[in-house]
DNA sequence: TTGCAGAATGCATACGTATGCGACGCCACG
DNA sequence: CGTGGCGTCGCATACGTATGCATTCTGCAA
C-alpha cells in the first residue's frame, strides 16, 4: 500500500465525503441491509451479535443514516417548523433557544423561517414541502390565514404567545400563551393601589391578541377601582413607534399621565428613556412605567422595570407537549388553548406610596 | 353529491393530507410524472401546453414537491446548518435574523442546533444526518473540532464571528469577521486621545479568537501612544461575570481606572449599570466606558455607548456568498478568511477634553 | 413530398432507507 | 423425539422524485 492509498484509507475511516450507505455497511459487517438498518432503528429485533458487527463497520466507514430517505418513508421527518418575524425583542430570542433545545432533546430540530408579513402563500408552500412534523408559530403579527392554511394541510400547529381570532372557522390550530388578561389587570391594580390617577397605555400591535388580551385586562383592572384609560397611544411593538407615542402622550405639560403601561417590555424601554432623556422626566418620581414580558433586561439597572412575566420555560414545555400528543395521536384532536400563568414582578419603575393600602412586596 | 361529500370535495383542493404526489398530478393532468416532475424544475424542457395543464392540476390537488424524495435524489438538501450556542447577546439573533432572511431569498433554509459546548461528536451526527448543504458556526465559545470534523464530511463550513485557531491543521474551513484587530486598536487610539491614563480592559472568552483579536488591536493601539492595560477582569462574554469582573476592578477606590474597554456591548452594559448603580459612579464623567459590536441597545439613550461596529449586512453577504461560492465549484477549494471592515461609533460614554486633539464627531 | 433538427415526452431506473413476510434455527415443553 | 413458539434474519418492495435515453412529434427547409 502506498501513500495515497494509506491516506485514502485514513480519510475513509474519519468520515470523507458522506456517501457511505447501509448498503456499504451490510457489506462490511457481512449481514444483510435490513440488519443494519434494524440496528439503527431504536425497538427492532437485532441480536446483540450483528448489533455489534454492524456498528463496528459503521464506525469504521464513519456511517450516518440519511435523514432524508429515512422520512420518505417512515413519513416523519422529526423536523419542526418554526415561524418568526422579529429577533430585536428578546422575547424571541430567548424563546427560541429554549426551545430548540428542548427539541433537541427529544431528537426534534428545528427549521427556521423568518418573515414580516411576508404573503403567507408563498411561505405555507416552502414549509409544507418539507413535511415538518409539527408547526410553531410564534410571531405575534402574523396573518391568521398563514394558521388555517397549515392547518389544512393536516399537520399540527401551535401558535405561541398568540391565540386564533375567534372568528375564522373553528381551527384545529392549538395556542400557548400567558394570561395576558391576568397580567394586565394585575398591573392595573397594582398602579390603582400605589395611587395613580392619569393612566396611559401604550398598545402594540392593535389587532394581535397579545394586545387586545393585556389591554382588556387592564382596562378591566382600572375599572374595577374607578379608573379608565385617561390616554392612549400605540407602538405597534416597535421601538421608534413606542418613542413617537410616548412624545405624543406626554406633550401637552399641562395635564401628564402620572402613569403608563407600555405593552411590551422592548417598547417600554424606549419609553423610559425617551421621557427620561427627551423630556427630562424622573421615573418613577414623575411618572411611572410599567411594561410586559419580564425581557432579560428588564432586571437591568437601568430600567428596573416592574412588568408581568411571561414564563418562557413553561411556555415551551406547554408546546412541545402539545406537539408531542399530535404526534402521538396522530389523529387530530380538537384545538386547545393553553394559558400559563405569570408574576407581577415588582421592581423600581413604579411610585410607591400616596395610597392606602400601598406597600411593596416581592412576591405574589 | 351529499353535503360530506362536497365539503371533502373542497378539502381535496385546499390541500387535505398532503399525500398527493406528482403521480397523482400526472394522472389528472394526463400527463407522465416525468412531465409534472420537470414542470417544476426550473430550466428543464416542458411545453408551454403541458405545464399549464400540470400547473392547473396541482393547483386542484395542493401538490407540493416533496422535499427529501427531491434532496435524496439530487444529493442538494438546500438547507444550511446553523449552530449557535447563545441568544441572550442581541448581535446574535440579529445576525440570525439576517442570515435566515437572505438564504430564504436563495431557496435556501436554515436548520438551526443550540449547542452551549455539548459534546461536538454527537451535534456533528446529528448535524451531517440532514445532509445540509453548508454549515455557519456561529459560536464565539465552540470547539475547533466541531468545524474540523464537519469539514472532514466534505461540507463546507464558514466560521461566523470566529476564527480557526493557526494550529489545528490548515484545515478547509472558511471564516468571515469583523475587523476585530483594527477595532481594537481604533478604540485604544481614541481613549488615549481623550487624555485617558489608567485604560482597563474586561476580556470576553479568554480563547476566542474574537476576545484574541480585539485583545491585541487594543494593547497594540495603546503602546503605539505610550500606553499599556492597567487593570485586566475576564468577562467570558458573560453578563453576571462582567459584573463581577467590574466590581472587582473598580474595587479599590484609591486609584482607580478611568477607562474602561469591555470586550462586548453586551458585557458592557452590565459593566455601566454596575458602574453607575453600585459604584456610584459617572459615565463618562468619573470614567469612560466603550464595547464592541455596536448591538442596537448601544444606542439606548440610557447607554449611549461608544463602540465599534460589527456590520451585520455585509458579514451576512460574505458568508451566503463564500457558502455559494463552495456549492458551485463543488471541488472545495481551500479555505477563506474574510474580514469585513468596521467603523467605530462615537457615542457619549467616553469623556471628552483633557487631550489636544480631543473632538466628537458622529461620522469618520 | 421528403428529410431533418430540435423540442417534447414517456419509460425505466436510481437515490437510501424501513418494514411486512416468510424462512430458519433454537430452545423448552409436552 | 416431536411440536410449537419465539427471536433473528434476509428478500423484496415501497417511499416520491429526477434524469438519461429512446421515441415521437413539430415545423421548416430543401
Amino acid at each position: 500500500m502506498n501513500a495515497a492509498a494509506a491516506h485514502r484509507a485514513a480519510g475513509t475511516s474519519a468520515g470523507m465525503k458522506s456517501s457511505v450507505t447501509s448498503i456499504d455497511v451490510a457489506r462490511l459487517a457481512e449481514v444483510s441491509q435490513s440488519a443494519v438498518s434494524r440496528t439503527f432503528t431504536p425497538g427492532a429485533s437485532v441480536s446483540e451479535d450483528t448489533r455489534r458487527k454492524v456498528m463496528e463497520a459503521a464506525r469504521k466507514l464513519g456511517y450516518r443514516p440519511n435523514a432524508h430517505a429515512r422520512s420518505l418513508i417512515t413519513k416523519r421527518s422529526r423536523i419542526i417548523g418554526l415561524v418568526l418575524s422579529y429577533l430585536e425583542n428578546l422575547f424571541y430570542p430567548v424563546a427560541l433557544e429554549q426551545l430548540a433545545k428542548r427539541l433537541q432533546r427529544d431528537g426534534y430540530h428545528v427549521l427556521l423561517f423568518v418573515t414580516e408579513t411576508q404573503n403567507a402563500d408563498e411561505l405555507v408552500n416552502e414549509i409544507l414541502q418539507y413535511h415538518v412534523d409539527g408547526i410553531v408559530l410564534a410571531a405575534t403579527t402574523l396573518s391568521s390565514g398563514l394558521a388555517q392554511r397549515c392547518a389544512d394541510a393536516a399537520i399540527p400547529v401551535v401558535l405561541f404567545n398568540r391565540v386564533m381570532a375567534a372568528g375564522s372557522g373553528a381551527g384545529t390550530v392549538s395556542s400557548v400563551r400567558s394570561d395576558n388578561v391576568a397580567g394586565g389587570r394585575a398591573l392595573a391594580r397594582h398602579l390603582a393601589e400605589t395611587g395613580h390617577q392619569r393612566v396611559a397605555y401604550i398598545a402594540g400591535n392593535e389587532e394581535s391578541s397579545t394586545n387586545l388580551e393585556r389591554e382588556r385586562g387592564f382596562r378591566d383592572g382600572l375599572a374595577e377601582r374607578g379608573l379608565r384609560i385617561w390616554a392612549r397611544g400605540v407602538g405597534n411593538y416597535d421601538f421608534e413607534q413606542a418613542r413617537v407615542a410616548a412624545r405624543e402622550l406626554f406633550k401637552p405639560a399641562a395635564e401628564r399621565p402620572d402613569a403608563v403601561f407600555v405593552a411590551s417590555d422592548h417598547m417600554a424601554f424606549a419609553v423610559m428613556d425617551t421621557l427620561r432623556f427627551e423630556l427630562g422626566l424622573r421615573i418613577p418620581a414623575d411618572v411611572s412605567v410599567v411594561g410586559f414580558d419580564n425581557v432579560p433586561q428588564a432586571d437591568w439597572g437601568s430600567y428596573r422595570l416592574t412588568t408581568v412575566e411571561q414564563p418562557v420555560q413553561p411556555m415551551v414545555e406547554a408546546t412541545v407537549g402539545l406537539l408531542q400528543k399530535y404526534l402521538r395521536d396522530d389523529a387530530s384532536p380538537q384545538s386547545e388553548n393553553v394559558v400559563v400563568p405569570g408574576q407581577l414582578i415588582l421592581r423600581d419603575s413604579v411610585r410607591q406610596g400616596q395610597a392606602p393600602a400601598a406597600r411593596k412586596r416581592k412576591n405574589t
